[in-house]
DNA sequence: CAGCATCCTGCGTGATACTG
DNA sequence: CAGTATCACGCAGGATGCTG
């Protein structure tokens, strides 16, 4: 089994919720399926929106991050089976139900971290 | 400069977020420091409670992390300058307004990823 | 298009010993 | 008591190339 590296495997539900969301686009996936089924290519490409310049993703990493929000529970995978390959990713019920915490997470990033954006981005997303 | 590993310097407030908390008990520290003031030992003690068994904080982690939760401006540092040394730590301004989203958080976590844990304690936490 | 296989590196974390 | 110093390790994450 998965030993966790960020987090011990205690009943605190504040160390599972960092297991789960542990890795560098985890919540930024949920957040961007949260309007809807997103494909592979997709998601990838909406991740790089707001990285510095030539900041790529390897595909390894994401590949895993979505596998592993998918063992979580809080994601669903499509696999069409068609070439060329079509896969969407959409929440899951239950990472619906996430949603409004990562909402919370972001308002108040945007509240009390954006010191690097402008005022009138704060309003508008 | 600090490059961040695990969360890139784009604007994203999420992405800030976790940069914020990223680290094995930032966020509990948080949590523990929301009732009031808490000494270093005493810090670490809490940190122990719900641990697997023989486990141990070691001092340099500790020590780093509520170095970065201070350098952050979630929690605020008070050295009484005494022998033996008394050190406390308590929440900022800045670091009571995000105590909400922790809570956000652990009652999230509460609910849906906490198999582990006794209904009863659920109720009770 | 949506990945998997392989290699590599940096940083977070742990353990132990020491100090003001 | 509240840390710092030092050494060591494992895994997340990046880069590149290949495949069904």
């Amino acid at each position: 089994m998965a030993k966790a590296r960020t987090v011990p495997a205690c009943g605190c539900p504040v160390a599972a919720f960092q297991k789960l969301i542990s890795g560098k686009y985890k919540l930024r996936i949920v957040w961007d399926l949260k309007d809807g089924p997103r494909r592979y290519g997709e998601i990838r490409t909406g991740l790089l929106r707001g990285m510095p310049g030539s900041a790529e993703i390897a595909p390894r990493v994401l590949s895993r991050e979505l596998k592993a929000l998918t063992e979580s529970g809080l994601i669903d995978r499509k696999d069409f089976g068609v070439v060329p390959p079509k896969v969407e990713y959409r929440l899951t019920r239950k990472g619906r139900t996430f949603v409004p915490v990562v909402a919370a997470i972001k308002d108040w990033g945007t509240r009390h971290l954006a010191e690097a954006r402008a005022p009138e981005m704060v309003a508008a997303e």
